[in-house]
DNA sequence: TATGAATGAGATTTCATTCAT
DNA sequence: CATGAATGAAATCTCATTCAT
């Protein structure tokens, strides 16, 4: 007590989280991204907990239950793809390059398997997934306004359906990989793109879907 | 035996299937897609049975293990979807149109709730989806072919890519409807149709898609 | 149809549990009972399930969770005890006396039972129970009324205290038998018998327990 | 070694608990008995230790396991009670009002709390656990002699028996208070008391409960 | 020493499938 | 043939206890 590193906190307060804690954290998110990829997000806790290398108690110490360790992934992956939306607009000269190679490096980061994850009970309105959605906000909305202002992508368009479309096509079937939808996505996906440049050729059925449209209840 | 009546078939052999049977096994496979779509295609059996108004054990009677009644469903689908293609080609004079045509009314048909069936064990050398493949290979493949024959359809895509993309595109998200996905299916749709449309914008990567590589197990 | 058994009753609704239903049933209430009685209302459900012999899931059929089973547990007391009570007053001549019968014979229905179960989740509401807790109120009230009417027991106390006390006396210790508490209950229910007969000896603090007062949340 | 400290002692043998351990020990202990009057002895350890305000661990270093814990809450128990007795004999004229104040104050005391612990692993001849008996031996017992001495206590009764039904009668419902026991405990004790006075009315079954019938394992 | 973190064993509950009426 | 009931295997989650900081 006394010393300058007591001072600008009270006495062991908020104690913080120990390395190895966070090292477990980092690799049970991790591990439950590969799985819910690949087995989709009802896949064992338990083995969820194996291939992370940690006990199943351990993962449930970190997340209470399976909608918090979604809401942890959900949050990796919003996280990720943002990173690509800022590296996108930040390094592509062109608007429409900028989405199209913004839009394939989404599917990379797997952003297709966040659909179903959507599904299960779901907190649209946890800070952390606001404050995620607020960057996304910023960074993808933008490409998509300036290559708009641009004139290279149909006005007709909104970041919302941007966003669902790039996550179907982009879902990856769970179970085994038989038929192995990977090497299609970045096909259809270029096709998909095609179809966004302007002008339409012809006119969409239903409204723009906004970046509102896409909280979970609203 | 020497009966009139047991000429064409061995005693009591294929006793021809009670009426009230017939009507179960559609009820079941009614039910059984209706909760695919809803809940994914691991909606509990004894769910699916309640739903259809039988017992259980009636279910099973029919279909032994969640497999069978997933291929049943599938070849229901699969048959509704060669309908329509027919249909379309039938009745729309511009090839494109009769396309577009099919992949909306393909969509109606809920083709998108296929995709996570196939992840199950999915026999595709069975008889009866071969059959239905090959009706597939006649109707659709015909869609695309005259298409691009026209000009209406850029080369670089095969029905393989149509059938893939129409189903992502269409995948329901199972569970509670937070995120109504329906309301953007058409819209999506069309925007990825019209970046089907000659001439192709960009290179696209990988090689295209057909009817073989949607085998379960190539 | 048509049959004179199928006239009082719609075709085949609510179609009569089956005999081995029932006997299933029945033997997993006395397992439980026995075991609640001997471990506390937490024993393991698995465990009650092999000592009625049948399997785990057959015990979650007929009572879907912990309280469910608990609720027809505590009935099952209850009709036993008031069973006791109607014959101790129908049998014993002298007012008190029936009262004594009674209560020892309600300790050898191990009413002490009850009340850790009363701690579960319960639903005082539920209308057998309801039903069940007016016929105590005919019998056991009409045994307390009638000796106090008789000048044979202290008009100071109501049923309620009769109950309480007589389920906390005959309360048995969960867990292995070291300290058998069972060869004490006889004793010191006569003591408390002793204790109710008039006139009192002591003025008694608080206010005399009435039926109403033993509703889980009044 | 050699020095004058250490004198009395080899070498950091037994070397004095700190301060703030017998403080968090203590803590423990009143935290213990708060939880297991309210949810019995079972209640979740790391929850004891919450209320404690110290970590689990800590706890653990106390008390390597649940029944160790046990034992120190019973021990405290006991000890207040025989304060109890110790300060009823010294400050009631009459032997009975004696016994009585001393019961109800043992009730306050929550000595019913304690039955439900005497049923985890429990070793009866703990060195200290036989201390505190020999001193309940003199304090509770020294009042029952001589209250039946002065003839204001019926002969046939003996420590046990009113050591055994006051823990009964003031026995806590674990769980939520629906049906709040205490407001009945002194009512029922009074009644109990009422019956403990001499002259019996009803011969008593079974024998007299000695102290050595309350030890865990005779 | 005190602490938060980690762990495995066990309890509850669900569900696909089989059995008996 | 249709049905309700039964079942075991597996999944989720809790908690007493140990480990490492």
């Amino acid at each position: 007590m006394g010393t300058p590193a007591a001072q600008d906190a009270g006495p062991r307060r908020v104690p913080r989280p120990r390395a190895d804690a966070l090292r477990n954290r980092e690799r049970i998110v991790t591990a439950a991204r590969e799985m819910f990829v690949e087995f989709g997000p009802f896949a064992p806790l338990d083995d969820v907990a194996r291939r992370a290398g940690v006990g199943n108690a351990t993962l449930y110490r970190h997340f209470p239950d399976r909608d918090a360790l979604v809401h942890g992934v959900v949050l990796a992956v919003m996280s990720s793809v943002n990173d690509q939306a800022e590296r996108a607009a930040a390094e592509e000269a062109d608007t429409f390059d900028a989405l199209v190679r913004f839009a394939h490096a989404a599917a990379g980061e797997r952003i297709g398997a966040l659909c179903p994850m959507l599904s299960s009970g779901f907190d649209g309105h946890h800070p952390e997934l606001v404050a995620e959605r607020a960057r996304l906000e910023v960074s993808v909305q933008g490409l998509v306004t300036r290559a708009q202002e641009a004139g290279r992508l149909r006005t007709d368009v909104a970041v919302g359906d941007l966003m669902v479309a790039l996550s179907q096509l982009t879902r990856p079937l769970p179970g085994v990989g038989c038929l192995d939808i990977d090497q299609f996505v970045h096909r259809h996906l270029a096709i998909f793109l095609d179809g966004l440049q302007a002008p339409a050729r012809s006119a969409l059925p239903g409204k723009a879907a906004t970046l509102e449209d896409l909280r979970s209840d609203p």
